[in-house]
Formats: structure tokens, C-alpha cells, sequence
DNA sequence: GTCTATACCACGATAGAC
DNA sequence: GTCTATCGTGGTATAGAC
């Protein structure tokens, strides 16, 4: 509505950034509501009565991020798809996946330099609260996705394009949480002219290397178990196992093996 | 020590148990004392006396699936180089990597099927306790590892090869952390014969694929940036940027990452 | 409609009784 | 070794000030 004062907005863009940092820095369960609360200089009353729960913070601070990235994939791959059509290709795709990220973090909008750090955390967070969130709110898009990393890479069954897939996205969440995105891609870019294009080719190239790589056959895996058959190999962690079930009194366990 | 009784080691050992399930579900954060000592059907003040400490119950329970493992992933490491010498290559180091987790995962100790989940959920959970832990713990393997892949894929630097392996072992949590691991690695052996045969082979395959992928030079990068420029592509996402006084400000303080 | 003070129950941790 | 009582802190809910 009106609204003429300039408060209230203020309050609650106040506790979603400090919310925001607080979880990229440790998590959704490590946050607590009064590190919250006093780091956004608002009081502890002010987060349920803007956003009802915990929860609901976290799900309105995963959106206002998200929801931009992703109209932003899609958009992208609708245009993609219009230039190209039948010729699109897998780089295509993952240029689309990749590059409204990337975009977003050279941006100078607030907190841009933390976007890949926020988006790694957002996607290896351990809390049912936010997976679920993630995996019911941005399914749609995984889906789009998913069909034309199918068309272009048709000589992958829908199983091992699942796997692969999921490897890949794993790697990406995994690298980006870790937080040395800086130092990395820093290193990369540091002589270089076209930074975007530059971490693009990076990351691009390792997925691709993953989504191409020639499905091993039985002959591949063969050539494995003769190498885990090796005399000095094959007895390493091989479980013998004559105590039943229950593991000797031991502090330090020696059973697993 | 003398502990005539058998309740006092089933104590620790029931505790640990519930402790690892728990941290499987949801996060070291998430789980709480009271969760904890109720699945385990202790008192609540059970956990201190044995343990002392949230912290050190989350130690010992990653001691104590991540001693041997860790212990079995030298072993293994020092039988390849026996064997093999200069002709080391980088499938036998990713051998000496996966092939005791997946041993682990195919044996039938107490809790094996989740091993694989509990190994992603360890290497990705936020939590300081439980980075920390792992960082100061098994850095010494990591680095013998490290060294491996560096003797057999000498075309690789130091900071490429680090940023590949990265992406790998973080590719390999994620995946595993996810859960879907079981349903997932099942569709693919299901009809096989050498079941860790085919799940080393797999796993090995893309991460070899991601560590020898060529490095994208100039041309590659300009290519992701023609794409990047196209019309209707170009603006998606575009910040309109007209203060550009922060631009390639090299704040690369650490020199060697 | 916006914000504050405060009370409520569950959590991790500790001391001391048994 | 095991348990209970207790303290400070976590998320949540409500009454009331502006």
C-alpha cells in the first residue's frame, strides 16, 4: 500500500541480509534467530512477525536469490533454443545453466562477490527445510534442463544421464561451497581479457568432460577388478568377517574393516 | 578398564550408533543430545560422561568410519606404487581412492549400506566441528594423494590439478550425500555381474574425464563468449552496470592458493 | 501496521546425589 | 557408572506500546 514511512521495508531487507550471511557462513541450523536478529540491529519479536517462523525466513532468503537465477536459466535457454534449434548443443546448455550465475556474481549488485559462496550452500545444506524447498520450488526448471541435456546428448541413456548429471551439479555446488571461488577463479582470470567467457570455458569444460565421457563396458570393468585383484590389493579391506554381528569391546575400533 | 560388565561398552557403541544415524539424516547441527540419547536408550547425561562433549561424540563418530578408510586408502595407494613403480597411472591412484569405500559399502559390517551416504554427508556438512575435524585429520592422506595424481598427469600444474580435484572429490560427496546413491548405483548394476567392478569403473571413468579434460585456452573462452553475446541472450541477466569503478581490481592477496 | 518486551518450552552442558 | 537438577541459550508465541 502507501506506507509512507520508510521503516518497515528497510526491517525486513535488513534481516534477510543478515540471515543471508549468516547462513552461507555456517548453515541453516547453525543460525540462530538472536544472531539474526542483533546483527540486522532489529528486534528478536520482528522475524516471526515478518515472516512467521525460521523456515519461512530461510525460504524467502533462498527465494530472493533464486527465483531471479532461475527465470534467468530459463530465459536464457528459450533463447538459446530459438537461435538454435535442432543445432543446439550441450555446451549450449550448460552455457545457459552456468552463465546467470556467473553474471550475478560479476554483478555489483549487493552481496554479488558472495552469490556462488550463497548458492553452494544453499544446494549441499544438509537441512530437510532447505532441500525440500529447493527440490520442490526449482524441479520445473531442473526438468527443462534435464530434456535438452537429453536431446543434445542423445547417445546417453535417461539413467546415465541422471548420473552423470547429478555428478556434475555435485561438483559445482560442492566447489562453490567450499568458498575458495575467489582464489580460484581470481587465478584464471587474473591476465586474462573476457573474465565471464573465461570462468565459463572453465567450468563448462569439466562438465563437459563428465556429461562426454565413454560409458565403461564390461571389458573397462574388468581391467578395474584385475587391478583391485592385484596380490598386496586384493586383501586390503576385504571384510572377513567371523565375529558375527556384534563388534569386539574395543574403544578404538579396529572392525569396520 | 577392567569393565567386567557388558553394559558399558554397549553403551558407547549404541550411543555412537545413534549418533551416526542421526548425522546421516540431517546434519551435525540438527541433532540433538536429546534425540540422540533417546535413540540409543540412554540417559541424557550419558553422552558426557562417555564423551564429554557434542563435539567430541561427532569426532569419535567419524573416527570411527574414517580411521580405516582412511587407513585402507594408503594401504592401497602404497600396494599400487609397489606393484607398479614409474608406471603408475591415474586410474590405479582413483583405484587406491574409491575401491575402499565401495568395499566398505559392499561389505555386510553393521551399517554398510549407508556408508557411501554417511562418507558424503561427512565431507559436506557446514558445520566447523565437522570440517575442521576432517581437515586437520586426514589432510597427511589427502596430500600423499595429492602428490599421486600429480606424478601421473605431469601436464597438469599445480593449481589446475588442485582445482580438478576439487571439482572431483566434491562431485563424488555431493553425489553421495544426496541419498539417491543406492537407487541410483542399483539401475546401473543391477544386471551385472562384478558389482565393484562396474561401480569403480563408473565413478572412475568421470572423474577421469574431469582431470584430463583439455584446458580451455583464448579461443575456447571466446567462443562461450560469442555465445554469451548473442541477441536475445546478451541482456538476459544483464546488470546495467554504469558505474563501473570497481572493475578488474586485482585484490589477489594470497599469492600461491 | 510496525515494533517491543517478555514468557514459554526444548536444547547442550555441568554438578552432585545415588 | 548412572541418574536428576539446574543453568544459559535456542525457537516460538503473545500482549501491548507506538
Amino acid at each position: 500500500m502507501v506506507t509512507a514511512r520508510l521503516s518497515p521495508a528497510d526491517t525486513k531487507t535488513r534481516i534477510l541480509d543478515a540471515a543471508e550471511s549468516l547462513f552461507v557462513s555456517g548453515g541453516f541450523d547453525s543460525m540462530s534467530m538472536r544472531q539474526i536478529t542483533s546483527a540486522a540491529a532489529v528486534n528478536l519479536a520482528a522475524v516471526n512477525y515478518h515472516f512467521g517462523t525460521k523456515d519461512a525466513l530461510i525460504h524467502a532468503v533462498l527465494s530472493r536469490k533464486l527465483d531471479p537465477l532461475d527465470a534467468q536459466r530459463r530465459a536464457m535457454l528459450d533463447a538459446f533454443e530459438s537461435n538454435y534449434g535442432a543445432k543446439l548443443n550441450c555446451e549450449h546448455v550448460l552455457v545457459a545453466l552456468f552463465l546467470p550465475a556467473v553474471r550475478i556474481f560479476r554483478s555489483d549488485a549487493p552481496g554479488a562477490d558472495r552469490f556462488l559462496h550463497f548458492l553452494g550452500r544453499a544446494y549441499t545444506d544438509p537441512s530437510p527445510v532447505v532441500r525440500d524447498f529447493i527440490q520442490t520450488h526449482y524441479i520445473e526448471t531442473l526438468g527443462r534442463f534435464f530434456f535438452a541435456f537429453q536431446r543434445t546428448l542423445p547417445e546417453l541413456s535417461r539413467e546415465d544421464l541422471g548420473f552423470r548429471l547429478n555428478f556434475a551439479m555435485g561438483a559445482l555446488s560442492s566447489v562453490l561451497a567450499g568458498g575458495n571461488t575467489h582464489r580460484l577463479i581470481r587465478e584464471f582470470t587474473q591476465q586474462q581479457g573476457d573474465h565471464e567467457a573465461l570462468i565459463l570455458a572453465r567450468l563448462s569444460s569439466l562438465m563437459v568432460a563428465a556429461l562426454k565421457a565413454p560409458l565403461p563396458g564390461p571389458q573397462e570393468a574388468s581391467e578395474f577388478g584385475a587391478m583391485a585383484n592385484l596380490p598386496g590389493v586384493a586383501q586390503i579391506g576385504q571384510v572377513l568377517v567371523e565375529t558375527t554381528e556384534s563388534v569386539p569391546s574395543s574403544t578404538a575400533s579396529a572392525p569396520t574393516t
